[in-house]
DNA sequence: CTGTTAGCGCGTTCAT
DNA sequence: ATGAACGCGCTAACAG
């Protein structure tokens, strides 16, 4: 420890750079200037070393960056993440797990210590790396559900929102204003959130149209474009659907586009509502009917849930569900 | 190290695990077969403290987490720094920067041995971070020009388009084709970038009806918002202006969307040209006439460059500077 | 209040 | 081919 060089020996040196606890107020100064005239820096690899901590925690998207960069919720919820993080002076490490042999990489990162825990999000089919991460002993929050034998791993805590009873009660809403024939437009299936804004949809649509309503249903991928596709497909199996309930925002702005293209008005041939109340949703023609996710306040749950666990807390519930809340806007 | 618990020496084991040199047959497999029930992972935190490398680089982003994730230029370098690194095996931390007390975080990080090095995009005005890293000892490529004192340190390397010669070509562009009011939308002018393409319109522009036509510019902030704003103030300006060179293709498509606002046709009353050539500008209506910038290679390039650098390879030229080219399409 | 010592987990020399 | 010992830079625990 160079900054011993300037008289004191490295305990006190490590005291004053630290609390400074401990240290006449001579030693401190001239420690600190000292460090200040080599221009000292610890070296945080081996601070963590003993320390055990790093002070930093990632946020893995397990998503093409493509999507990553374009869904305007991993903006939300990474301005979150990182706002709370920040208040705590912890370091965000943003890193993507597209492939198998990414989250590969990334389980070894993370499992070598390199972060203190992980936050997971859009978490496809049952991913093994939320689990395997808990495994090597790092604490992880998943934004989502979670299912199956993780739900009861201690080190394994979620931040989701009550996506079925959103969905309900934006098809109870269509169904209100008239609607007969709802369609839905899914996100991906391999994905419990579309699986529950889906099936949230069901209960409900199923009693419509004789019960074929519940049947009227395409998957996409979250994305416009995937949602503009899905629409055209919902159009050619049924022309005469009145309303559609879209498991996203970007998919509710492609199928306004695609239903435009084919001639139909919104709402009134067809009504339209999305799912994430997401920045501008208020702003496009028409402004957007949709369910509202508090993103922001889950990120920040997931990350203060995260520290909490980096701090051998356990949260109790270690699963919260946050409620969604209908606004109603001009496409439905 | 635990697994030395499984018959040999811990140095016979670290061999091993690594390289497995100079070790028998026999030794090697009862390591790797006690690694794996031990569920083994290396401490990266101890092995980079002795070797002097963690095997990761940061990607820091000196911007506002809502451009990060809107500017669809950032995906493309990010995804095209990622894929370089992914090849040579190394982590990518991508991180954000925004204010000035999280870059000092991010300083502390680096300097810190967190990282092996730096790639900094997006820089603002002479923001002192990249020379504060390559000062504690790293390396870094900036994503853009570098100016004054950095450009001389050797640690300092950068990529850049040449955005002055892609400017003049843009507004000669419009010249050929018969335009004599040509206004600039400019980016943040304390960016090298946004300075160097106000530069290269302001020398063609300059000598275009009768020499005002230097000064028909206002600065944007490379959102699509900002480029509308930006266009109704031209327009109050000078409702004469026949084209508009816009910094880039985010700002292109927000002064179209000003423009038909206010009754003008594009590409008929008033021309548009953007920067950038980003996915989807050639879907838009009209197609958006750009200067493509090769977002990609030069992505690929920082990576590499900076990998050189970590291993000690100084490279020749230390700033490169890509060439553009004019795309011609419909707007223009 | 301060100096000393031990040890975090690893790779690597040097003997053997 | 292998084992023992050392040191990376730091903090914590213990003496003084």
């Amino acid at each position: 420890m160079v900054a011993a060089e300037a008289g004191v020996s490295r305990g006190t040196a490590s005291r004053a750079l630290n609390g400074g606890h401990s240290v006449s107020r001579h030693a401190l100064e001239a420690v600190e200037a000292a460090a200040e005239k080599l221009g000292y820096r610890p070296n945080l690899a081996a601070r963590s070393l003993v320390l055990g901590r790093t002070g930093s925690v990632g946020l893995v998207v397990s998503e093409t960056d493509e999507r990553l960069f374009t869904d305007p919720y991993f903006a939300s919820v990474s301005r979150a993440v990182h706002s709370e993080l920040l208040r705590h002076d912890v370091q965000l490490v943003l890193a993507l797990a597209q492939s198998s042999s990414e989250r590969e990489r990334m389980l070894r990162f993370a499992a070598g210590r390199h972060l203190d825990g992980v936050i997971i999000i859009s978490v496809h089919g049952q991913d093994p790396l939320p689990a395997a991460i808990a495994a090597a002993g790092l604490p992880v929050v998943i934004g989502g559900a979670v299912e199956g034998p993780d739900r009861e791993l201690d080190r394994i805590a979620s931040v989701d929102a009550d996506n079925r009873v959103g969905a309900r009660a934006a098809v109870e809403h269509l169904v209100r204003g008239g609607r007969r024939r709802i369609a839905h437009i899914a996100g991906p299936l391999d994905m419990i959130v579309s699986r529950d804004r889906l099936a949230g949809w069901r209960t409900v649509a199923g009693a419509t149209a004789g019960g074929a309503g519940g049947t009227l249903t395409e998957p996409g991928e979250f994305s416009e474009a995937s949602g503009a596709a899905a629409m055209r497909r919902l159009l050619e199996r049924e022309p005469d659907l009145d309303a559609v309930f879209c498991a996203n925002d970007l998919m509710a702005r492609g199928a306004i586009g695609a239903l435009r293209a084919a001639g139909r008005r919104v709402p009134d041939d067809v009504a339209v509502v999305g799912f994430d109340d997401l920045p501008g949703a208020d702003l496009g023609e028409p402004a957007l009917t949709t369910v509202r996710q508090p993103v922001h306040a889950m990120g920040r749950l997931m990350a203060k849930t995260l520290l909490d666990m980096v701090n051998g807390r356990v949260p109790d519930p270690r699963h919260v569900v946050v409620e969604t809340r209908l606004v109603v806007r001009d496409s439905a």
